[in-house]
DNA sequence: CAAACATATTGAAATGTATCAATGTAAGGA
DNA sequence: TCCTTACATTGATACATTTCAATATGTTTG
């Protein structure tokens, strides 16, 4: 049986664009928001603070907030993306990043009428 | 230097009461709210369906609406539990779990408010 | 083109998580 | 008292996650 863990998958995967989000979804999206690292980044972007590039956050800057290598900001922000949490564009050689809130506002209904 | 998992905790642990939910608190919510098993439990306790014992939703009822062994229910339960998600209450022999939805509020407004 | 910079990917170590079988514990009923 | 039922705990297995060092990739600039 070919399972997902076996094909390397699983260890970062959704990024399910424009779906109903379903059960899996939303477990995917509180994943993503469940390391207070990642916590502490979303802050950071819902902050409107001023980036050392201008023009927005890039990772650069995230290393400085949170004292974490390049290489687990890039970990950290691929899962953000790939929860839809945040949208990363290329321009130039940085990445900026910024909160899609619709997505949080998704979440928050998911919470808020549940129950 | 001690840690907490030398300790054999953080492997399940906050049940932070009422504490003001700092990152880590909310973390520790996310968290608990990231699996898809542990999501259907939420809808199900959340759906007013009537258990197989009356008077509310024990843990046998888990065991059938998810199709885990008991166990794992009482794993995922008590993960729930200690995010303060859901209250659990033993009467007679059955442990009887809800919710409490001021958690749920509390994350909700969390993440509709950050953005 | 080469150097410098921002970011991504790989590899590895340490730790955490999900799950079940087996076993323990406590409560109720025959 | 003994059996059954409901739940908890332990132990084990298979993965997943977090993190960094090392390295690769791509972009701007000298």
């Amino acid at each position: 049986m070919y399972t997902r863990a076996m094909s390397g998958l699983m260890q970062l995967e959704p990024t399910m664009s424009e779906a109903p989000l379903g059960l899996e979804g939303m477990a995917w999206i509180f994943k993503a928001l469940s390391d207070p690292a990642r916590l502490k980044i979303i802050m950071y972007l819902a902050s409107d603070a001023v980036g050392c590039c201008g023009d927005g956050i890039c990772g650069c800057d995230l290393e400085s907030v949170t004292g974490l290598s390049q290489p687990t900001i890039s970990h950290h922000m691929k899962c953000l993306a790939s929860a839809g949490l945040v949208v990363a564009q290329k321009r130039g050689k940085w990445m900026y990043y910024s909160l899609d809130t619709r997505v949080f506002a998704a979440a928050g209904a998911y919470l808020t009428q549940c129950c």
